[in-house]
Formats: structure tokens, sequence, C-alpha cells
DNA sequence: AGTAAATAGTTGGATATAAAACTAATCGCC
DNA sequence: GGCGATTAGTTTTATATCCAACTATTTACT
């Protein structure tokens, strides 16, 4: 997502060319109500609320996930991991080094299986996990305002539905 | 997202150790229950989906909204394009240079400003869009099965609602 | 008119991600 | 016990995306 301003201010009225249109009444057909779209730019928009409030604490949205993860799960590996958080094991790789070298998160080697790692959080990285929750409350506190307290529970209810059947 | 099989049916038990958790039983703990999350997953769940019947088409999702956008406002601008379909105007110049390459969409300069292109579809653009949008519906037709019909207004409001205040 | 500010589009640099090929280790099975 | 298949993680390659800086053009204001 990103331009919430699509009111314009500026001085300049709605151009009457049927084609050249300034930058309002764009016509969206029936990507209106489609869900695909919708999503998608629900998510864009969530996303980008929840990076601004992650950034004060010094990470990207993505990093939440992974943090949370290997601090329910301490020992995982980077595989269930991945899957868990439904991105490539590959695109693991540079985050996990990068929490890695930033102390974030240790990687101990398993006697047992020599290929896999142990991901677990330092204490840093538990710290740095407790401000992400706290940002991630306040966003969930927005958006369920945004929701609505009646709808909440259904509409989280459907996209697990989505998750689990629309692979 | 990707992986759908959580539900492991591999003869194999759950590890009975603390730690070392073979694929399954992963604890998402608040993460769970978080919309933003739980968005996020489901977004990628229904993209791929998407994505699947898009390139047996030839196309890739992204492309889909732009095309769309293209045909249902002629003479639109890079810029107001970019706006409506949530992305910065700078992510869309490769991709509106690859279909025009493709002979999918023409740039037309503006007499009045020279500065902006008017974007419009070629015949062959107008066709590969009525494919995709024969695509389109038969993925929306699905995620409505999925969300069921008597829900999926109410769905789309929500999302129309985050779209508009999470920014 | 003339200049400062705004705007359209591109470019360059950075990050995130996926897919495929790869290496190393382990497992399954005979 | 050994060999083919599988698995864990990395590397490589390719896209998509953002942001900031840039160029060219237009607009606004004096």
């Amino acid at each position: 997502m990103a331009r919430r301003r699509t009111n314009r201010t500026s001085g300049r009225a709605a151009s009457p060319k049927p084609n050249g249109r300034g930058a309002e009444a764009v016509d969206y057909g029936p990507l209106a109500e489609w869900v695909g779209f919708n999503l998608r730019m629900a998510q864009a928009a969530a996303f980008q609320a929840f990076s601004r409030l992650a950034q004060e604490v010094g990470t990207r949205p993505g990093r939440f996930a992974t943090l949370m993860l290997i601090g329910r799960n301490p020992g995982i590996s980077q595989t269930a991991l991945s899957r868990a958080n439904g991105r490539d094991k590959s695109s693991l790789t540079p985050v996990l080094n990068d929490l890695a070298r930033r102390g974030l998160i240790r990687r101990t080697r398993t006697r047992a299986d020599q290929r896999a790692y142990r991901l677990s959080l330092t204490p840093a990285g538990k710290s740095l996990l407790a401000q992400l929750v706290r940002c991630a409350r306040a966003h969930e506190r927005n958006l369920d305002r945004i929701i609505g307290a009646r709808e909440q529970k259904s509409f989280v209810r459907i996209l697990k539905r989505i998750i689990a059947e629309a692979g």
C-alpha cells in the first residue's frame, strides 16, 4: 500500500477530460469487489502500519514472526521455521545470519543431526521480542478497533480457512 | 505461504523431545490469533493460488491489477496508476517497460504535459486481460466458497476498512 | 517574464522473497 | 554394511518492491 493521501487537497479540480484523470476517480472495475485484490491491499496497509511501530524498536516486521517462532519453539530447525513462517528456507538464511550477527539468536549444531541447526533466542533476542510484542499488541488493538469487536473473531476464522484451503 | 501440509500423515509420531521438533506441532503463541499475521499468511496463500492460474496464461499476478487498471482507465498516468495499485511509482517502471516490450500496452506522450505518459492497452493487452479475468473469476469463486456466501460481503467490507484506515 | 516549487518518470541502491542447483549428512532398505 | 533417496542448509539467480536522488517539465507566484 502506501498512498493514503488520495483525497487531494491541491487547488486543481478534477480534469473533465474523459481520459486524462488527474489522480482521482480511478475505476477499479471488478477489482473493487474481488477478495484477492482487497486482501493484497489490506495486507500491505496493515504491514506498513506495523512497520512504522516496529522500526521505532529497530527491526522490520519480517523479523518479528521469526523471533516469535524461535522464542516459542527453542531448538527449532531452520526448515521447520521456514514452514511455520510460510517462507522459503532460502529466504531465511540471510535473515538468520543477520539476527545471529546482531546477537539476537543462537545457532547450535545438533549432535544427533549434523546438518541441522537448533535455533534459540539470546537474552538480547528475548528482550527485543518483548518490545516487539508490545508494538504488536498496540497494532492489534488498532486493527481490532477497525474491524470491530463483533466481527473480529469471524474475520480471523475466515483468514485461517483461506490459509488452510487456498494453498 | 506454501506449506499447507501441516497435518502430517507420515508415519512418524511427534518427537517427545522438548526441543527438537521434527516439523509439526509448532507453537505460534499469540501470532495464532493476531490479525496481522493471519492477514499476511492468507494473502500469501491466495496470491500463490492465483499465481498458478495466472501462469497458465503466461503472466504474474502482479501484472494483473496493472492491466485491469489500465484497461478500465485508458489514458491514466503512471503515477496515478501506481497510487491506485498501491505501489511506488518506481516499481512500475520495469513492469511497464516489460508490458510495452511485449506489446500489451501503449505509452503515448501527452501534448499538454510532456512529462506524463498516457497508458492504454493494445488489442493484445485487452485479450490477455480478458483471459486473466477468466482466471480471476475462477479464483474468486474458490475464495468465495472458502469464505462462505453468508460472510463474503462483510469480509470484503472489513478488508476495505483496513485499507482505508490502517495506513 | 522569471524563478521557486511541484510533478512525471527514471535510475540506483537496498531488502525481501522464491526457485533451482548445489553440498553435506542422514535414513531406508536390502 | 552399503547405496540410493531424502533432508538441512547455503548459494545463485531472478523478481518485486521501497526509498532517495536525479532530470525534465510544468505550475504558481511575484
